[in-house]
DNA sequence: CAGTGTTTTTGGTACTTTCTGAATAGAGAG
DNA sequence: CTCTCTATTCAGAAAGTACCAAAAACACTG
């Protein structure tokens, strides 16, 4: 206790302050890191590079801390380094683009969750093909999971491929998307 | 009567194993408990419903533990309790189609965490406009982040509204998608 | 190469979550 | 009503994760 006594408090916005702090809280339930959440939040609303103290100072966590954050952030690559003239020390910007932020971390996790998922799936698969046991039942459930996730997966592909513009023209479609994926698929089968 | 052998016979097969061992390990990932994304993978592979001690005995987990993990999956709806004749305890189920539990879980996500934080956001955004700083970029950066939200929720819904074999229908128009969504929004735009 | 500012690593602590065994509550049977 | 079987709750143990401060490593400068 009492250690918080540096406060040099580069004043957030309450506005800012809001949003930093539901975004870290909606990172912890999606398996990501309440800082390294924040750290992006933050980097994503600032107007300008951060250098790494800066970040600490405000969010009111160790530069340590932050350091670690943000090398993660740079692994998934929405954030990068620059360096600004006349200051030895890094700083950091975070990709503006939300359909890019989306799309990179959304790729990023199909590699390292779905994609394995997948692997096992489709060894579970075989396996159970060629097992004594066979049994039948379970043959069934994978193979239902794996085609689904697969299936999945290609539509998620074709939506993340779209250019950052598409999303929008596709939300005036507004229950338009099911009739012509239908009607298309109907004169398919047909 | 009544006789259930308390020796269960509660081994799994090698791929039934590898399969409920990679689905919890993928749900820790998603912010989902271990144990509970376990006694999903087992009921979803299981031909019949099961009783919550043969359930602890398969996964080797405490009793207790089981309960509070069927606890929340009934929570989520994608799983049920069900009786069995001749047997006062309780048996569970899961779902079995793959699309609906896919359904019913992004659901209950979306309800849970998404809806909150576009409940957030969109307060940002109007306190940011009547503040006394107006931070224009700030006001910019989360607008840029409630449309996108709002717009990917939409297209989402329309994604999770589709019937069951729909999806099937997608995956044979692989890259069609885009070019359909693209050529109807020139359309609509030009 | 000594000196200074910056970043990363490390080792330990605090905190959070998960899991368990024991206690408790409930529900039917005799 | 009591006995038995089952389900749930709960307090603490165990495990896992996040965090910090200090130390080490690094990168420039003069």
């Amino acid at each position: 206790m009492s250690v918080h006594t540096k406060t040099t408090q580069n004043s957030l916005t309450p506005v800012a302050q809001k949003f930093i702090l539901h975004w870290g809280e909606m990172g912890t339930r999606w398996g990501i890191n309440r800082t390294v959440a924040q750290v992006h939040a933050l980097l994503f609303l600032s107007p300008h590079p951060l250098p790494a103290d800066e970040i600490a100072d405000t969010l009111a966590v160790a530069r340590s801390n932050v350091s670690t954050s943000l090398r993660e952030l740079q692994g998934w690559r929405i954030v990068r380094v620059v360096h600004v003239l006349g200051d030895r020390r890094d700083h950091f910007e975070s990709i503006k683009d939300v359909w890019e932020i989306f799309r990179i971390v959304s790729e990023e996790r199909k590699r390292r969750e779905i994609d394995p998922t997948l692997r096992v799936l489709d060894e579970c698969v075989q396996e159970v093909k060629t097992s004594p046991q066979g049994d039948a039942y379970t043959r069934e459930r994978l193979t239902d999971m794996l085609e689904f996730l697969t299936a999945m997966t290609g539509l998620f592909e074709e939506v993340i491929r779209m250019p950052a513009g598409a999303l929008k023209g596709v939300v005036k479609l507004r229950g338009k998307v099911i009739t012509l994926l239908g009607s298309e698929k109907k004169k398919a089968a047909g």
